[in-house]
DNA sequence: CGTAATATGTGCAAAATACACAGAATAGTC
DNA sequence: GACTATTCTGTGTATTTTGCACATATTACG
């Protein structure tokens, strides 16, 4: 178990490069970087949303709003875009027909594996010079750290 | 060194689980809770800029802006605001002239404090439960982490 | 059935942001 | 030193992004 001294010695060092890794992943120059390395052009708040439903979608309009942190009628609209530019389609959910779930499409597909490939190419420099174990063993704690923060 | 078949293994859950930590922490809902938390209330939008002007100041506009990923004109309008409410003060650099160096005011500084105390009780609760080894880990590799993304 | 809760979406107004531009100071070059 | 380019800051203005109030449709539950 974690001391509480060891917390707060650590902690603050902690929480700081947090913020550095969040101020370099929220730079919106980034997406941009990503899109034109994929070829592409996209409006700056449709990137998130077309991402995390590819991630996880199929996924209904509130669902997603309580990913990105923003009010569901902004998402809705949003998702409006998308389906607009063929990225997204809308379907009523089957098993319940209040929600309008949203999947990408092929070309929303093929647009969000492109990034995906350009930024394994980033993460590939970013971690040359690194030994397997130490990169092994980032994954594993960022993921346990990822589930204790959600839960 | 990290191997390129390890890397594509290994760097799509990482990556993963990057998304889940900044969606919680980008999460509108979570400055708020931390404010509550402090006992206190600011702009949505002032209360990133407060905590980067308390961890970085005295830092300049331009600096800042790259920093939280907006124009420099927005976070100029920003600062503005913060200084009217008397939690940051601008002042000229002495050694550029051109820069206006941006530094909390003891009520800035206070605030920030009750945040950081805040945010330490989360940090507890989330790493309750984990061994003082993984944690220090987890604090050494987000650093090499950061400081590998922003070389 | 009747009431409450949830998912979605539209109208409207406010907040946040960026672009074009300009003034002031510095850096670099000749 | 003079001249030009660059950097830092800030204002005017338009656009984008967002949220609140509200409405409709569907489900959940007593």
């Amino acid at each position: 178990m974690v001391q509480n001294t060891h917390l707060s010695d650590l902690w603050p060092g902690m929480h700081e490069a947090l913020i550095d890794i969040i101020a370099v992943m929220n730079r919106p120059a980034r997406d941009e970087e990503l899109l034109s390395a994929a070829g592409l052009t996209l409006e700056r708040a449709l990137f998130p949303l077309l991402i995390a439903v590819a991630k996880r979608g199929p996924i209904g309009v509130v669902e997603l709003a309580d990913g990105v942190g923003r009010d569901h009628t902004t998402v809705s609209r949003q998702v409006s875009r998308l389906e607009e530019l063929g990225l997204v389609a809308r379907q009523v959910a089957v098993r319940d027909r209040r929600v309008r779930e949203v999947v990408v499409t092929d070309k929303g597909r093929a647009l969000s594996d492109r990034i995906d490939t350009a930024r394994l190419e980033i993460a590939r420099r970013i971690f040359s010079g690194w030994s397997d174990a130490d990169f092994a063993q980032l994954a594993v704690l960022l993921r346990r750290f990822a589930d204790a923060m959600s839960g």
